[in-house]
DNA sequence: AAGAAAAAGTGTTAAAAATACACTTATTCC
DNA sequence: GGAATAAGTGTATTTTTAACACTTTTTCTT
């Protein structure tokens, strides 16, 4: 194999996973205490090293799998972190990336088997190295993209009622929203259609169930 | 020194640098011809490896700094680009950072050195690699920001007219704009102000030389 | 069985932001 | 002195966003 770069410095190279849930009408994050040195007992996100016949996004892919056994989810790159001292340990360039899922689909028993969690986005502690900053990234572009792009379903299950789809935009944007303004809005946007099913659990009337429009139209 | 990771693969980590420029009324890209294998000949952005004792950032500036002698720019990270087979030659993973610069300070002596030119954004060969689609995603990234940061100016001199800046802003949506919705625009925004100069070059009558307004107050 | 409790569902009005649109002004050049 | 050139300027319309409160359906309690 012809050599072209040997002159030049190689770096290991890892995908950090900023995995938010929503829950008890909170916002959450999926953090563990590490189980590695450098860090050892520190709170961090889930991470995993790049291999070699996979890219960054596979990399991500793979290392969710392995943290929750679920194949596919929404998963968008959050940036890279390079800072030469950002790893206590050796240097170690970092590709963050967001991932939304829905808590119920993620079994306690993998949760425990990995030491990771559910901690509300307003009760982060601090994390290990600069995942903090990766979070807060990460939130940042959540919430820039929450009205205009069709994600917030991706952190609730295939069927919800409308109120829960608000309860998720609210957390995600921390302030509240009229109850008519975003029917509306949710309605003009086109991104879900009302089905014949009626949710009885979460009030005594009965709440109409939604699902994701996959035939998302301009 | 302790070995934590050792067991992973390393990488050659690279930056591409996505250099706009604006010049003839149009939004241009710093492009040139790779003088190095593999895909010698072919057109490409500008970029460099990662050095041991630099940040990704660092890596951006000093990369540029080496093509244009440039020191201080706007500068934003586009993304990390990972895929497997995305250099011809062997693995490297390359973070993209898009600059914005003010042709007038790029001198012509330097471009020939680095056998790069300035190419209008609609007359874009193919590049090297993933090269266009780093160009791309950075021109969406521009286009998203360019109407509520303050970005345009990077683009022209520190003294500049607002027929001007309306030109770039067109030149970066690819649409025509309304003057007096444009003015009005900007006038709210206060990332410029008026200064009591006048610049006769451009029209008999004369038009006011603005300058970019440090203290942007919200 | 009547009434209280709980959340779902539903329209209108007002305010703000974005858009469309055309003429006058200052200066230079011929 | 008149033509040419780009700068500069305001209003009316449309669209979007925000504010706001009551009725409906069902269950649970007594």
């Amino acid at each position: 194999m012809t050599r072209y770069y040997s002159e030049h410095s190689q770096y290991f190279v890892s995908v950090d996973c900023i995995v938010f849930g929503f829950d008890d009408g909170k916002l959450k994050l999926l953090i563990g205490k590490r189980q590695m040195d450098p860090g050892r007992g520190e709170w961090s996100l889930y991470g995993g090293f790049v291999g070699q016949e996979e890219s960054l996004e596979d990399a991500a892919h793979r290392t969710l799998y392995q943290l929750t056994g679920l194949k596919k989810m929404y998963l968008k790159q959050v940036g890279a972190f390079g800072a030469v001292d950002r790893d206590p340990g050796e240097r170690v360039i970092s590709v963050a990336y967001c991932a939304l899922i829905n808590v119920r689909n993620y079994d306690t028993l993998l949760q425990k088997e990995h030491g990771v969690e559910w901690v509300a986005i307003d009760e982060l502690p601090p994390l290990y190295g600069d995942h903090n900053e990766m979070v807060r990234k990460a939130l940042g572009m959540l919430r820039k993209r929450i009205d205009t792009e069709p994600l917030s379903f991706n952190l609730l299950p295939s069927l919800f009622t409308l109120t829960q789809l608000q309860r998720v935009h609210e957390a995600i944007l921390d302030e509240s929203i009229d109850k008519r303004n975003f029917r509306k809005r949710m309605m003009m946007l086109n991104f879900i259609e009302k089905t014949e099913l009626v949710d009885k659990q979460s009030s005594k009337r009965g709440a109409a169930l939604y699902r994701f429009n996959r035939r998302i139209e301009k």
